[in-house]
Formats: C-alpha cells, structure tokens, sequence
DNA sequence: AATGAATGAGCTTTCATTCAT
DNA sequence: TATGAATGAAAGCTCATTCAT
C-alpha cells in the first residue's frame, strides 16, 4: 500500500523500529535545541517542501533549498547529513500536520451513531488530504522509502478499533461484522484515500456531495457486510 | 482522473490520432523495420523498464539503460530522440500489455447479471494490475505528462454507458441509477484501481477473496444508489 | 592575410604544392570518373553548402549532409575520407565559383585607363563576394586551414602585373608607382576585400556608390602613390 | 558595421547599460568579491582566451578551459552560466584591453593638423590590434552576437564627428567633406581594421612604414573627397 | 557556528566513423 | 557498391557534498 495515508496509518502497527541506515545517514546530525537552530530547520524544512512542490524531487537542489531558506548550504549540512535526510524530515512533517488535522475533535466521532461516524471520518479524510497535496504527490513518487513518518499509533490499528467496537459493541442497527477485518478495513481505508487524493479539493467537484457519496459508499459496504 | 486505469481507458477507444510534438519529441526516430532493430528496441524498452522498476525515474541514467540492453548510447538515441520518449514507449507498451489482460473477453461480460458483470471487471482489473506493478507505479508517478494517448472517447465515459444502459434498460433487479453518474463512477474507478493497485498480486490477500470483497463494494454502492 | 579574397590570391603563387595531410586524409579518397559518382559528389558538396550556410561548420553532422543530399553516410565517406575533406572540397568549390565570375572579362580590363580598369577591378571584386557571402563567412571562421583552394595562377601576381604593367608602360598621366610596390597592393587588396566582405549586398547601401567610392579610395592612393 | 573595430568603438562610448538577458544569461552568475574568486575568474578568463586561440571556438571545450585555469568545471560554473558566458567575457576583457592601448592619449591628437590626426589615429588602431590578435581573430568570427554591449552612441558616429568637425570648422587646407559621410567613415574604418588586423605584428612588414602608408590612404581619399 | 568556493562524478545528448549486410 | 545500424568518446552542464576560512 504505497499511498500516503495507508503508510500514515500501516507503518507503525508495531513499534517504531530504530532504522538501520543502509548507505546514508537520514537522522538529523544534531538535534536542535537552540531557539536560533530551530528556526533554521524550519526554514530549511519550509524551503524544501516549497522548492518540492515547484520544481520536483529531482529538480530540487540543496542548494536551491539553502538558498530559499536564507541559510548556506553548510548550515543546512550541519542539521542533515544528506538531501534524503532533508526530505524525510519534510515527509514526517507532512504527516504530521495531516494527522494533526485528521485527529481534531477525532473522538467525539466514536459516540455518534455508525453513519455519522463514518461521515465525520470520511470528511476529516478528505480535509487531511487537502493539506499540500501538491508536496504529498512528489513525495510519493520520489521517496517512496523516506517514510518513518509518524510515531503516533497506527491509524490503521485506531481506526479498526472503531471499526470493531461499533461492529461488537454497537447499538442495534449497527452493521454487521465484516468476515475478514483486516481485509474491508484495507479496501475502505485503500479506497477512501485514493479517493480524497483525486477529488478532494478539485474545484470541479462538489466537496459535500463528495464527502456524502464517500460515505455512503462505506456504509453500504459495512451494512451489508453479511 | 488522471490514473493510469482511467488513461488505459481512453486509449483502448479507437484509433491513435496523430500529435503534433509541443516541445519535444517523443516518438521514436525511426520505426524500425528490420529484425536486428526491431530486437535493439525490444531489448532497450524491456530494459529500461527494468531499469525504472529497480531505480526510479529519476536515478535511471540512459546510459544504465543502453548498458544492461546490450547497446551502446547512440543505438539507443537513434530510436528515441530523448530519454523521456524511452520512458513513453515504456509506458504504451505497458498499457498495450495491460490492455491485453484486461480486454481479453471482455465482451462475454455484457450480457451477465449486472451483479456478475461487476464481478468480471473487478476481475480483469486486478488481473491487469498484476502486469508489472512496481513499473507502473514508478510511471504513473514521474510520467504523468508522458500519456498523450488519445482524444478518443473516455473510458469513463464508455464504463458510464455501460452502467447507464443497466440502471435504464436492466432486467428487474437492476440498480438504481445513481443521482451523479459521473461522480459515482469516478469513485467507483479510483477505488477500484487503488485497491488493485494496492492489494493485487499481494501474496498475503486471498486473491479470490479480495475480487469477492471488492465487487461488493461496488455493487452494494450501485444498488443502494438512490 | 586570412581572408578568402587574399588567400585566393596569394596562396598559389608558387607552385601549388601537395599538401602532406597532418593528421588526416584531406583528399577524396577516390576521383569520381563516372557519371554517377560525379553527381553523387556534386549533391553531397550542395548539400554540405547549404547546411553549413544553415546551421554553421559545429552543427554541421555529416549524418545530415548525406540526408540531404540523399545518399547514405557509408556512400558519403567512399568519396570522402573525413568531414574536414569535405568542407574542404565545399571550400575550393567556392573559391572556384569566386574566381569564375571574378575572371569573367578580366582580361578586358587591361586595356582601360587606370582609373577604368581600377573601377572595373573593384566592380568584379564585389561581384565575387556576392556569391554565397554566408558559406564563405562560416568558412572562414571554422575551416581556416582548409584552404587548399585554387590551383589558378596566383591573383596577387596578376593583380600586380597589371599595376605594374600601368605604372611602368601606361600611357601618360598614369600613377607613380609606389615605392613599396608589394605593400600597396596588399593594402588595397585587403581593404578592398574587407569592404566587399562587409558591404556587398548590403541593401541599406548604393551599390553603384560603393563601387565608385571604393575605386576612389584606390585610385587616388595610387595617383599620389610617390 | 559589425567589425571588432566598430564595436570597440560602441563600447567605450559610456556607461554599460543593464540588459535583460534574452535566452541565455549571458552576465557572471556572481561578481566576484573576494581575492580567491576573483583570482578564479581572472585565470578562467586567461585559461579560455588562450585555448580559443589555440582551438577555435568550436572546438575549446569547457572541461579543458577549466583544466587549463586549474580549477574545476564546477568552479567554471559558479561564475559562468553557460560556455557562450565565458567566451562572451573573455571578448569583453579583450575590447578593453584594446580600448585601453587605443584610448591612452587620444584626447592629443584633437588639435593637431588633419593629416597628423590621421596618422596618430591609425597609428593607434595598430597598436590595439596587436593586442592577441589570433583571439581577435577567433571572437570575431565565432561570437558575433556575444556582444550585446552598449547602445550607446556610436563609436562610428564619434569619429564621423571629428571628421565633420574638420571638413567644417578645420584650418585652411582641411579636406573637403565627403558627399556620403556615413559611407565614407564606413569604408574607411573597414579599411583600417582589416590592414591592421592583416599586418600589424607582421614581422615581415616595416610597422613604420606601414602606419605611414595607411594614414596616406586615409589622407588622400578625405583630401580629394568632392 | 556559519559560510560559500570548490570538487568531480555523473547526467543527457551528439556525431564522426566503421562495418556487417 | 551502397546501406544505415552501431559505436563510444566527448561535449555542456548539474549538484550533493566537503572544508578552508
């Protein structure tokens, strides 16, 4: 599952392993600190996803990016020790702030009956996806492997709790268990995100009627889940 | 929808209409007629997919390329003006091939139930996305603008008939006719084409299992469309 | 004295001696009796002609020069043994062409007044540098030492017998002769050149004017020659 | 008049005015403020007038300017965007390295008689085209269009004024003005150069006697003008 | 700590020349 | 003889990375 959100969530099921580096070092040299260190790696990492989104993976220069961010390509090098680490602190980043808004006010969906949960989770889906979806695109592409991303609980895992508590511990009415979890949970979460990635902020597409037929489309599919 | 099933679609249609290059070339130089070039372009596309499979678009050096077909540089130059039009052929013959699969009687489908035709093509679907999957990942992500395909009638469009002729015209039992047809087809083919895209060929997904899944995701959407 | 004009000239004031080519063949590699061959090699020299006018000696493939003169680069090279041989061929084809259209008549000229005759010389000067002005500027530039050129009697020596001839037995009222005969004709030969090569065919200029003007500079030099 | 003459005179008119590159920058990437940089470009600049000259202007690569200058291509880079950038600034250096020999004492000769006004002036053209006249030779040729330059007033136009100044206002015995001034200046500075660029250094050929036979060109064209 | 000049391997592309057919 | 596919050195240019200042 190669797409943003699946790894978002599939990634860290099991705990964050440390990775090995194979060729390249791709942990930051120095963990900031400094109020002045800080700021210039957000800078730096501000001026990547900027020169990202622009002009691509392969047309982004370290030298470019320090030269965005007002620093020298020294400097840079002195927060990471390659360009891949650059861009996998930008990935992480990327997917941060995209759980930050699929997260808000997430709980509150978990007493509302199933439909409206599935609405309210299908809508924040698509709000997470319309955060720099230019930069989620090139990073997709071009570092498929840059992805530790997030340390947060698998959102594959939480979203199957929900999934299974409403499915065992629902009230009447709620659908019935799917025969393979693990399986329709995949196919909604494979289905929804392509479908936020290709629809979700297109102009030519009405937002709420999307968000309306998205849900639907997962509920049938848990209604009748046999 | 810019995905590569939506793409595949639309080239299937009719007959390739001649483009006019904009910037640069990207058809071949030179059809090759005779069977010692024929066997040097055979040998520089299989490689370059290889080649594009293991390293991504952007660290697949032409050079690689020619090397590991067993040419020099020059050879492969004087069939593709660019590195770019090597990539294209790539990708069209990867459609072809993937066309091939899924078009494979195709037409016995149209006079099933609608519930087993929608079975049949999720099948061809995801057997067509089992055709090198890693390569069309890469493609659809670095070469969106390699497609100039066809101005030919849509695949969506022609999936939309299809579909419209059931709702209208189907025997009882027929769905009912979504509100936005062309939004449900939309997601319809997103999801369907990320699922395969994600799922197909995954030796831990019950194959069998998965097209059963996925076919009802589609159809219990359909009939409850109203 | 680099230029065409001097060098078509001066070159061949002895004896025109075999060139020993230094590093490469510069002579055809076989002399074309047959009609065919004949045609052949007059089709790839217009063909050659041309492309360096268009695109200059750099860009100048030989590849190209065969297309267009419609043979096949294996064809081009059994005439030719480098693309230096025949840019030097194009070369002396030119300085051919240059001396025909000067020497037409010339001989006329000798029994003029002087101030007839200069005006007379000066006219057929221009007259030459009008034949292909843009293949002989990229010659010049790019092929400098493929001069070989004409094996005509040296123009220099005829050019100065001739002055020599009106300052020694010309009839009254003919110039002093110079004291430093071979100097003065250098100098005028150059200058002569040097305004032909920028003025003649310049529309913003009178040719008629230019001729007269540039006989004037001439003439008078040599009236007040002592 | 697009002679190197012409153009040095356009130049030195004032104050070079900030262009709008067209396809190519074609200006230094950065100006060089510390001693290394500058000590870079400076041997850049010698590197690559001494390979034109050796090689031509095709055939003076990159890579050997660089190795020639003891610095690496990537160096070449910083200063130089493109290879055109770097031939474009040797042929600046070298226009003021020749205005500067042409310039010194100029002023002078504004009050002497014509005919030693004359004299100092081609006197002074012999010496600034023996300034490295084979580079000359070579930036004339291949880079005619690598000197965007000034549009300042012209250099042809200047010298047309002094002669003016002298037809007009001159002492008694001043030559009469030429009918068509613009040609005549036009002529008369081809000639110049071309002498020059023919003869000055020739070791063959009396310097003296050659700048003296030139002024008497020039001298004796302007005095019987009408 | 910060700078940015310097490096040089590597990229895409061209083209004179050869030689099997 | 004629062909044109094949060759591969060499070109202009980029960019991740280092290190003297």
């Amino acid at each position: 599952m190669p797409t943003i959100w699946a790894r978002l969530g599939r990634r860290s099921t099991r705990v964050s392993i440390a990775r090995v580096p194979r060729t390249k070092r791709r942990n930051p040299r120095k963990i900031p600190r400094q109020t002045r260190s800080k700021a210039t790696v957000e800078a730096i990492l501000e001026a990547a996803a900027r020169i990202l989104e622009r002009d691509g993976y392969a047309r982004a220069s370290v030298n470019r990016i320090a030269a965005l961010a007002g620093v020298s390509v020294g400097s840079l090098y002195q927060y990471f020790p390659t360009k891949e680490a650059v861009v996998a602190a930008v990935a992480t980043k990327l997917g941060q702030d995209m759980l930050a808004v699929f997260g808000r006010d997430l709980a509150e969906l978990a007493f509302l009956p199933i439909e409206q949960g599935i609405h309210g989770i299908v809508a924040k889906s698509m709000a997470a996806f319309r955060v720099r979806p230019k930069l989620r695109r090139v990073l997709r592409e071009e570092a498929p492997e840059l992805h530790p991303l997030v340390d947060a609980r698998d959102f594959d895992a939480q979203l199957a709790d929900v999934l299974v508590a409403y499915f065992e511990y629902g009230p009447a009415g709620t659908p019935n268990r799917p025969r393979n979890t693990r399986l329709a949970v995949g196919l909604l979460m494979t289905a929804v995100e392509a479908i936020a990635d290709t629809f979700a902020g297109d102009p030519g597409v009405d937002q709420e009627e999307l968000v309306r037929e998205t849900a639907a489309l997962v509920a049938r599919y848990l209604r009748a889940a046999p």
